[in-house]
DNA sequence: TACTAGCACTTTCTTTTTTTGAGTGCTAAT
DNA sequence: ATTAGCACTCAAAAAAAGAAAGTGCTAGTA
């Protein structure tokens, strides 16, 4: 991959992803400096090299994934924001009024209008909360609420029929004694705790502390499990995009984006990464998508970002987005 | 419309939503017990009455809007359940698990399921919700919580930055009073009995009582306005019927079902039925759809259900679904 | 050796023409 | 009142023709 390899191909991949019509020598013959003959030959070579292929044996040249890949890794380069995508952004960032989870869904919203692409937000509370209150309200004779909050705010509820024989006023000196020794414990942490300290106690005090005791281990474990929050903005977005036009190619793609099996897709990136590209059959989700994750953390929360897109996407706009994105979620954190 | 131009429209509305192709005479001849040119006979007159139409001037009829709101007013006939339809729901109402809500919902996907439609649940917390209790937590100097739990077990929670000149103890106090004072109130009964109860009475023990009072204002309003919960199973159902077999057919209902404001389609009957089909135009939605709309309350929710399918729905089959739905969901209501 | 000009050849896309088939409307007979 | 028969219409499918864009290759040039 000389100098003029190099050139050729960032030119095609942007001129593609613009146009979205397969590229050919001629068009290309000011840019590059050379006549088309030449840019043929060049190209012959990169098709070789497997970067570019070609519909039919006389149509222009469209990247492979492969060719996305070393654009991604090698040509393209990191943008500044333009003017417009800044501006949109900072509205976001200067309403204070937000809670943060709202302000990380309002941040993919922008994204999602900004580049047309579809943008899902898998998030949920983080390992660093940690307790602040536990309350237990009655509503009738058998049917109570548990309602955890979080010194970042985070309130959750969960609801339990009790066996006819239990007593709520020993529920309730279980919660008084739980707020009392672990208020201030990481939210994963409370049901270690809760086993391990609490339950010998009431297993002395109170009656039937099997069933009492269940009572708060399921609460809490919903807190960290249950509460995976997903959100997808701009879903028809990506069916606008022009390369879907076969109405086979929206429905199978229409049906993956209400698929649940979906949130395992955006789960999780591999390797330690805070970023990854997946194109195409990478993906995993489907062959003619790019799929871009980016982790973030703030406010009690933390999760993954995807922006899902055409292969041809923007990938340097996306990526310089998302970045400033998490930046400033993080920075807004610090300043707290 | 004598009894065979009725039995002839219901053939061929029958007919039409089976195959989705126009009907044709010959086709007709067994069922009715005549030929073909009697039944194009019957066909130029139930033409002329607006209840079927022609794609070409030499094709087979299909049933015109004015002829499906025929069919539903005068034709259909209510069904009972058949066994696998009844089975599904049967096990949702069976398993006590689930909150009440989320039975709405289940069944909805359900039905979505079932029939290949999309389904729609707009539900909010309903006025016969009584306050159960008021919490204040402080998370740290100047940000709190408040959290409303109502009988019906529902409960919700806002945050507030308070002013840097604010004491919580304050707030504390007027919670306590509010608990002591107004549980019991229905929950939109709250705000007015806070201004003309409350609000005289912190008016003189607690300092900067207006700054707080409008706290809890904000925190009761939420309750009742913000929380209208939107719920959309089986989005692309209705992308997948055959008809839809336009990229552009397709991108355009798509976008709008994610459309905001395709809520306000859904919120409301006009007058006082408990269910409306609204075919074509009358969908307020798009020309090649119907909607049914069905009004549901129970444990602490209500709102309204829409089904959204093709002009050509199984009408018979989607009511019968509703209406033991609905019942069943007030029946469970009863039995508590 | 590296580049370029020129030209025949491919392949798709678009447009036009032909063919086929289902279904109608009308007339005349029962 | 119903039916059989037939000419006619129109759409959808298949086939044919024409236009455009771009390639690969050869031969010539600096």
């Amino acid at each position: 991959m000389d100098e003029r390899k190099n050139a050729l191909l960032k030119e095609i991949v942007e001129n593609y992803v613009k146009t979205i019509k397969p590229v050919g020598s001629k068009s290309l013959c000011k840019k590059l400096k050379c006549s088309s003959a030449t840019i043929r030959n060049e190209m012959v070579a990169l098709e070789n090299l497997g970067y570019i292929e070609k519909n039919h044996i006389s149509s222009g040249r469209v990247p492979s994934e492969l060719g996305y890949r070393y654009y991604v890794e090698n040509l393209m380069k990191p943008k500044d924001l333009t003017g417009e995508d800044m501006l949109k952004l900072q509205q976001i960032f200067s309403n204070n009024d937000l809670q943060v989870s709202d302000t990380v869904l309002k941040c993919m919203e922008i994204i999602s209008d900004l580049t047309n692409y579809t943008s899902v937000v898998l998030g949920k509370n983080s390992s660093d909360n940690y307790l602040k209150q536990i309350n237990i309200i009655a509503l009738d004779s058998n049917k109570i609420i548990a309602i955890v909050c979080t010194d970042k705010g985070i309130v959750e509820n969960k609801q339990f029929v009790l066996p006819s024989n239990t007593d709520v006023l020993e529920i309730v000196k279980t919660s008084e004694m739980i707020n009392k020794m672990l208020v201030g414990t990481p939210i994963n942490k409370v049901s270690e705790k809760l086993e391990f300290e609490i339950k010998p106690i009431i297993a002395k005090r109170v009656k039937d502390y099997e069933t009492i005791y269940n009572i708060f281990y399921d609460a809490f474990n919903d807190f960290l499990l249950h509460n995976t929050n997903i959100h997808v903005s701009g879903r028809v977005n990506l069916l606008k995009e022009p390369e879907y036009e076969e109405a086979k190619d929206i429905k199978r793609i229409a049906s993956k984006l209400e698929d649940e099996s979906f949130k395992e897709m955006v789960k999780s990136i591999d390797g330690n990464e805070d970023m990854k590209i997946y194109i195409g059959k990478d993906s995993n989700f489907d062959d003619n998508v790019t799929v871009i994750k980016r982790k973030y953390k703030t406010g009690g929360e933390e999760g993954t970002i995807a922006i899902i897109g055409p292969k041809r996407m923007e990938y340097e706009r996306v990526v310089s987005l998302l970045n400033y994105m998490v930046n400033r979620l993080e920075g807004k954190n610090e300043r707290k």
